[in-house]
DNA sequence: CGCTTATTGTACCGCCTGGTACTTAATTAG
DNA sequence: CTAATTAAGTACCAGGCGGTACAATAAGCG
């Protein structure tokens, strides 16, 4: 259902897509710089006044939240039900490598991962949207660290690492090739990096 | 001299002081975020007029671009003539390290490196500010680059990679190590990771 | 039909931004 | 002392921002 789930059976029918309101502000959040991207903008790619985008999220905050906890849903979401999975763990961190190098979400210039764009932003979102990067920034420690545990018990990761400081390196590593992509590096040198990098993990 | 170099013996005198606004400006950059710090601000902290400041930089590009090449002179120039010097390759590695696991400019809360804060903003900086941005990219590649290829002959380098790919990697893992400091990490974790990361490096 | 309810967008608010026209102040040359 | 020269800052500009008051609109209910 693209719009709301519960339809008062009275007043003016809605005609407001909150869904497409959120495919836009998100891939606009992602290919672009955040902070040089108004709500007013937002309001006129996706065809909707700004008091109806007020009506629906509150405030801008509100907005990043909502399109943030969609991109969990949407693109970080997969990744981590394969790292929680039982893939085994050098062909996991390929995908996870791959993934990284990669992240764009259409054909236009690529812009890596929105989320490490927004921790890279952390300074100046909103209270909520700053909440919700702190959770999934955690929750995302706690799946590496889970992940590389499960796969120390599985003998297939021997470095000798706390999986905590393990965690945390990989989440460093892949927030850095985020970074690079959206610079615009070749995501090729960018893999290479990577590969580089986390090949201390064996 | 901190006022202009050429005197003209006729006129107002000159009581603007291009020293201390370059001062202000690169602190207030450097430990802030750049996208939320006006050109009236920075004029309000340094007590100079908004015209007086356009008639010495011309516009906000002019004055982020002279702020980057004080930054050089003053910060990054060192470095540089570190690595450009003899010191052995590990005690030179460990230099960098540290450098980069503790920049900022005072004792106030730290930021990282501003040039690499600036190649992270690159896309809402102007011309000639961008322009500089690549210039010092260049720069340092190239001596990352001469630092390594040195360090081969010296028998200090071991590790069978390309000395370009060498220069890329230490360049992505310094930026790296900024943007973790420049996002409130922990100093001693940043550290950490950046020696982990740089263990291939042998 | 009119009344209520819910949703819509126009047209505005105050604030701040980068940038500038213009008057005033301070000095030297004649 | 006056004129020329140079630099100073006040006070403004258009434009964009996040955010909102409010009237118009579209449905169901009686």
């Amino acid at each position: 259902m693209s719009l709301d789930s519960i339809k008062p059976s009275r007043g003016r029918p809605k005609t407001l897509d909150r869904d497409h309101i959120l495919d836009v502000a998100m891939n606009s959040y992602w290919k672009e710089n955040i902070a040089n991207l108004s709500l007013n903008e937002i309001c006129r790619r996706s065809g909707v006044s700004k008091p109806g985008l007020y009506r629906e999220f509150s405030n801008e905050d509100g907005l990043m939240k909502a399109v943030l906890i969609r991109y969990q849903e949407q693109v970080l979401g997969p990744v981590q039900q394969m790292l929680n999975s039982d893939v085994p763990f050098r062909e996991a961190l390929d995908n996870l490598i791959s993934f990284a190098a990669s992240v764009s979400c259409h054909d236009e210039s690529p812009n890596g991962c929105l989320f490490i764009k927004m921790r890279e932003s952390r300074t100046h979102l909103g209270e909520a949207t700053r909440a919700q990067v702190d959770f999934l920034e955690e929750q995302g420690l706690v799946t590496f660290q889970k992940w590389v545990e499960r796969s120390k018990a599985k003998g297939e990761f021997s470095a000798e690492m706390s999986s905590e400081f393990a965690a945390t390196y990989i989440d460093a590593q892949l927030s850095n090739a985020s970074s690079q992509v959206a610079r615009g590096e070749d995501p090729q040198m960018v893999q290479k990096i990577l590969v580089a990098a986390l090949s201390i993990l064996k």
